[in-house]
DNA sequence: CCCCCCCC
């Protein structure tokens, strides 16, 4: 076979030369020789320029020129098409816009085997197998390798530079859509050992590089535009960003880094100076992920789609501050309950008071080194938990949007009367009674320090009763038990709500309207329980006989708490006493303070309380002595309705500030409680 | 070239 004398060629030669490399030497084969054109009507023979195409048997590449002086082994018939040859000196030039091509000119070569058959069958090089040519290759033919800091030297010169940075953070690919244009945007932080800079995508460049680039990985970079960054939106230190073109040639990089690697640079203030800050610059903040809200999608009349968004809630020593995530960001938020999160480019507004919104460049990281401020506030995380210092958490209302007590809500309402503007403020707190026969739900909302009336409306109170209007509208025409269900289920969830209250006119007398538009609800969202911090409450954490959490719910009329040992009556509520007479009577040894706690918070008002014990759900709190090993509720006929053994365990959280503070509180779940419900409900 | 706005 002819086959077996063909000449060796240099399989990948043709990528050594794209990629830079000099005094190399390859055997190739010419797969085509054609004259280029010169100018029109210049026939002279001199100076004539051959184009070849070059295959090193893997591939082949047809941007290839021969010096002018080497035309005679063209002439002669000595170098034609399937002649072999080797190169003994090529250099490399880049053609076209920014360098975007590569041409390899041929200064001399070794013309091997004149006639030659094809050998073997060669693809075509591309810039993805230059982009795969070896690292050090790529830096030899961008020539420099720069820290990012130094691309402001190098932007005028044009495209002589390679970076070697990390992408520290990255958005999703987006579609957007302006006046003057739509198209698809993502944008990621490049970070060295020497700065940062925002890289930028758009369109179908966006398209090819939104998957190859990935947070944490570090890259070789080159050929992209470096542009002046517009500093209103630029949070990275650099004054340029670097905008991706289709010839961009990124490369991962796979060598580890041995050292720290470099990380984007956060500039955190405490969270209640972003109360002083003006509207819509960009932030950065560090505390607890005190609330995490579900993802909730709405309608967005603008996009005319339904969108997501979610709400969480950071707390540092001094306030908390809701930051609401949208679509991608809002759909993918998973972060553990009280992490330390830092979070870099949150964007201030004022919506319901001051409170932070995401972009596509906002970072929340959950994983941060140990630093001086992460070891505060892990020492606040460990306090909150072990519920140690929580006199350190109670300033939370400095920023106007953080979680208020109720009892500081009222002391307020002189203020508000006076300035007749909105206020806005989120309450932490559960509805001890939802007014049943109104179509506008009213409800009580308490925490431990007192009550506030409030209306819901439309989507919040559908939220509240997990139903919608229609539905309940129905429901309510036919089927009781199932109502007292939806009452129930509302009534037992510890929310944040968020409180617009304003001063309105009404029939010529000024009041106060509070409507609650919205409710957030916390991460920890099971029926799991409030604890009051008043003194004496105080008293009792620090005791070890720190008492265990339960509560009850009923809507009857008399009801017994027992405790299931000895079978005596702790507390009695029924329709012709005001359970806050009755608790107050009752309370005193084992649970007294307890029960006291409760009753402050659900009957520590002017209402009707027999109203509220008759035709809605009422919640008492019992901290558990330990000595107990259960406790059964039941009612007047000291028939056992519910019993709860084998205290199971749940989160605590501090009303004012969504931390956890213990976790060895009982609750009773939801199933449970609608199982209550329904056995005992006819 | 985005980065507007979206939830009041």
């Amino acid at each position: 076979m002819m086959s077996e004398y063909l000449p060796q060629l240099t399989p990948g030669g043709l990528n050594e030369y794209i990629s830079g490399r000099k005094n190399y030497c390859a055997t190739l084969q010419v797969l085509d020789l054609k004259s280029i054109k010169e100018k029109a009507g210049d026939n002279s023979l001199t100076g004539k320029r051959y184009r070849l195409i070059l295959s090193d048997g893997r591939h082949f590449f047809s941007s290839c020129v021969l010096r002018t002086d080497m035309v005679d082994l063209v002439k002669n018939d000595i170098l034609k098409i399937n002649s072999v040859i080797r190169l003994n000196h090529v250099d490399v030039c880049n053609a076209g816009v920014n360098g975007s091509r590569v041409i390899l000119v041929v200064q001399d070569l070794t013309v091997v085997l004149s006639d030659c058959e094809t050998i073997g069958n060669p693809v075509q090089i591309n810039d993805i197998n230059i982009a795969h040519a070896r690292v050090d290759l790529l830096i030899n033919l961008c020539q420099t390798l720069l820290g990012l800091v130094q691309l402001v030297r190098f932007r005028a010169v044009g495209g002589k530079w390679v970076i070697k940075a990390r992408v520290a953070n990255k958005s999703y690919i987006r579609e957007y859509s302006n006046a003057n244009r739509n198209g698809k945007v993502f944008s990621a932080g490049l970070v060295d050992r020497t700065g940062e800079i925002e890289l930028v995508a758009f369109d179908h460049v966006a398209e090819k590089f939104d998957t190859k680039l990935e947070i944490g990985k570090t890259y070789f970079i080159t050929k992209a535009n470096i542009v002046p960054a517009n500093q209103k939106f630029n949070s990275f230190k650099h004054i340029y960003q670097m905008v991706l073109k289709i010839n961009t040639i990124i490369h991962i990089c796979e060598e580890q880094d041995n050292d720290a690697p470099a990380d984007i640079f956060f500039n955190f203030i405490p969270i209640k100076e972003v109360a002083l800050r003006e509207n819509n610059t960009l932030c950065d903040i560090i505390g607890l992920v005190s609330s995490i809200d579900e993802c909730k999608f709405f309608y967005n009349k603008y996009k005319q789609t339904y969108c997501a968004k979610r709400d969480i809630m950071i707390t540092d020593e001094e306030a908390s501050i809701i930051l609401t995530l949208w679509e991608k960001q809002a759909e993918a938020f998973s972060n553990t309950p009280c992490s330390i999160t830092g979070i870099k480019d949150a964007k201030i507004y004022d919506f319901r008071g001051k409170s932070l919104s995401s972009i596509d460049s906002t970072v929340i990281r959950s994983n941060l080194p140990k630093t001086n401020r992460t070891i505060q506030l892990e020492a606040l995380r460990q306090s909150s938990f072990e519920n140690l210092n929580l006199a350190s958490l109670t300033t939370m209302t400095q920023v106007k949007s953080s979680v208020a007590t109720i009892e500081e809500v009222l002391a307020a309402e002189v203020d508000l009367m006076q300035h007749k503007s909105t206020e806005y403020f989120y309450v932490r707190g559960y509805c001890n009674v939802i007014d049943q026969d109104d179509a506008i739900y009213m409800c009580s909302i308490v925490d431990a320090t007192g009550e506030l009336n409030v209306c819901m409306f439309g989507n919040a109170a559908e939220s509240l009763l997990d139903t919608s209007a229609d539905a309940f509208h129905q429901l309510k025409n036919c089927n009781t038990t199932n109502i007292q269900n939806i009452f129930m289920h509302g009534a037992a969830k510890i929310l944040i709500f968020t409180i617009d209250s304003k001063v309105v006119e009404f029939n010529m007398e000024i009041c106060e309207e509070s409507q609650n538009s919205e409710k957030r609800l916390p991460s920890c969202s099971q029926p799991s329980l409030e604890i009051a911090h008043d003194e004496e409450d105080e008293c009792l954490q620090k005791n070890n006989t720190c008492p265990s959490v339960m509560h009850c719910q009923s809507k009857f009329k008399k009801m017994k708490i027992c405790s299931h040992t000895d079978d005596n009556v702790l507390s009695e509520a029924d329709d012709e006493s005001n359970i806050n007479e009755c608790i107050e009577c009752e309370t005193c040894q084992m649970s007294g303070d307890e029960l006291f706690q409760a009753s402050s918070a659900s009957t520590q008002t002017n209402m009707d309380v027999s109203t509220v014990a008759t035709q809605t759900p009422w919640i008492i709190y019992v901290h558990q002595d330990p000595n107990l090993t259960s406790i059964t509720v039941k009612d007047n006929d000291k028939m056992p309705l519910f019993g709860v053994e084998g205290m199971s365990v749940s989160y605590h959280y501090d009303s004012r500030c969504n931390v956890p503070i213990e976790n060895d509180s009982t609750y009773i779940c939801d199933d449970e409680l609608s199982e209550f419900l329904n056995k005992t409900g006819k």
